[in-house]
DNA sequence: AGTCAAGGCCAC
DNA sequence: GTGGCCTTGACT
């Protein structure tokens, strides 16, 4: 605001020294002054030294709600003590010069002697120079106080916090500092000229400060993270952390190996063979403490049990295997297997019917693609692939009543895991977390309780790592909501356990037929 | 050529 | 990290 391009009201009010006074201490000071120039008298200067420290406007300079026009009336106010001090009578005296000229002579963050304009405010060398270097190396400061610390001369290096949050106050603007760095010349009109840019630069830079503070907390809390799992803090000394061990267990989950079960498939030749493939599916079990004892006589391995055999071998190549006894693994895998199945499944689903999978376009021509969102599609689907791999037609009515919980279920299942958008990174942590999960009756010893314990817990944060990856994009899935979302998968497993139809995960995920072509 | 406002340097 | 002094280069 300039004060005698705003003298063009008609009558101007007539003051004294006191009231004056009064006036500056009230906040009307700002419609005053927009009289001022034209009735310019003589003031003492006692008035005059009474009126400085009082004054208290909105968006006075003590205040950060609108700097812009604090920066204005700052001016204003200085150019006010100017002229009050050169007795002048005349208004066309109020030049741009005088202003610029008093201005310019204390820093307006520290009140240092001012070298100049730097970076949007009149400002001393060190506070220029403070400002470069916080926005060039983006510093975050904290207050140890209430960020109310006073910034004068002697004390502006006690909080760099105040300091700088008081240099965007005054105007300095973070993109008046050049990123690349180019010395000489002078910015653009542009970042300086009008008001509302100003403004809007300003609670951008704003924004940009709360922006990088969250960004700092994000780093912090990953270092602290990475910290814990650093080889001396590990639990176990045998198992790697952070990227290295999600790489292993990217590699050794056979997802496909699980999906393409040879028990589904069908044989083209000899697809009227209904009792064994009847019989196939039926014995998909849970024999896991005979697996495990003997794993190495396969020949008793049937082709029904190939989800067992299939999550027995998974569990035998997992990092931290030999941590645990086989009696530990046998409990954990009784208790889990069927979650496991939901989940294995139902990332299956999403990374190879997603619309950003390559994939997509190869399954349209299908058009018997599982639904994310109706039941309904999904039991026809059910329907069909079960005629397919049984070798005749089974009434809707019977897939109904046998599989339609469980259809329901998985559907609603699918639909949230989807939205979750979880990496294969992001999965085969949860597929280690959801195998750690113990139930609160465990029969184990307490020493392996507790190492399974921290075992989960070393997957947790090291999901947790993987999500604050810089690489991740931003819209990725919290570490809360990924968890929030387990007791779903554990209230699905039961009703998986409950109907026995142990293989209809899979069935829905992947077209028999395409078994049959696959290898 | 002078001014101004950027960046850089370096003793502290 | 700070801040005084210097260099740089667009603009007048």
């Amino acid at each position: 605001m300039n004060v005698a391009a705003d003298s063009t009201t008609g009558t101007p009010p007539v003051f004294d020294h006191e009231s004056l006074a009064l006036v500056a201490q009230s906040n009307l000071l700002q419609f005053y002054l927009t009289h001022l120039a034209s009735t310019l008298m003589p003031i003492k200067p006692e008035v005059r030294d009474s009126i400085t420290p009082n004054i208290s406007l909105p968006g006075s300079p003590n205040s950060d709600t609108d700097d812009s026009v604090s920066a204005a009336l700052v001016s204003s106010t200085q150019a006010l003590f100017s002229l009050l001090g050169t007795n002048t009578t005349n208004s066309s005296a109020v030049s741009k010069k005088v202003v610029s000229k008093t201005a310019s002579k204390l820093c307006s963050v520290c009140a240092d002697k001012s070298t100049g304009l730097h970076y949007g405010a009149s400002t001393c060398e060190g506070c220029k120079g403070f400002f470069k270097r916080s926005v060039q190396n983006k510093k975050i400061y904290h207050c140890n106080q209430n960020n109310l610390c006073e910034i004068d001369k002697q004390n502006r290096n006690r909080c760099q916090s105040c300091r700088f949050r008081k240099c965007i106050s005054k105007g300095m603007l973070t993109e008046a500092v050049r990123e690349d760095r180019m010395p000489g010349g002078r910015n653009g009109n542009s970042i300086y000229s009008n008001y509302k840019q100003r403004r809007s630069i300003i609670r951008r830079t704003k924004d940009y400060i709360a922006e990088q503070e969250q960004e700092q907390r994000e780093r912090e809390r990953e270092r602290e993270l990475e910290r814990e799992l650093e080889p001396e803090r590990r639990p176990f000394q045998s198992l790697p952390s952070g990227k290295k061990l999600i790489k292993e267990l990217v590699e050794m989950d056979c997802l496909d190996r699980l999906i393409n079960l040879r028990g589904l498939r069908i044989n083209p030749s000899t697809n009227c063979d209904i009792a064994p493939a009847c019989k196939r599916l039926t014995r998909i079990g849970k024999q896991f403490i005979f697996f495990f004892s003997s794993f190495t006589n396969s020949q008793i391995i049937a082709s029904g049990d190939e989800i067992v055999e299939q999550l027995v071998e998974w569990t035998k190549t997992l990092p931290f295997f030999d941590e645990l006894p086989v009696e530990a693994h046998t409990h954990l895998l009784t208790q889990r297997w069927a979650e496991l199945v939901l989940l294995s499944a139902g990332y299956y689903a999403c990374s190879v019917f997603s619309p950003d999978s390559p994939d997509t376009t190869q399954m349209i021509d299908e058009s018997d693609e599982i639904s994310f969102t109706n039941p309904e599609v999904n039991l026809r689907l059910l329907q069909n692939r079960l005629a397919l791999v049984l070798g005749k037609e089974i009434p809707f009515e019977h897939v109904s009543k046998e599989a339609g919980a469980l259809v329901v279920r998985f559907t609603t299942l699918l639909h949230s895991f989807s939205k979750l958008k979880v990496s294969p990174e992001a999965y085969v942590c949860l597929k280690a977390i959801t195998l750690l999960h113990l139930s609160a009756d465990s029969t184990l010893d307490k020493s392996i309780i507790d190492k399974v314990k921290t075992l989960q817990d070393h997957f947790v944060k090291t999901l947790q790592i993987h999500l604050h990856q810089p690489g991740e994009n931003s819209e990725t899935t919290s570490l809360a909501q990924i968890l929030e979302w387990l007791p779903e998968l554990q209230n699905a497993s039961s009703v998986l356990l409950h109907s026995k139809m142990f293989y209809v995960p899979f069935l829905l995920c992947k077209n028999p037929r395409r078994l049959v072509f696959d290898e």
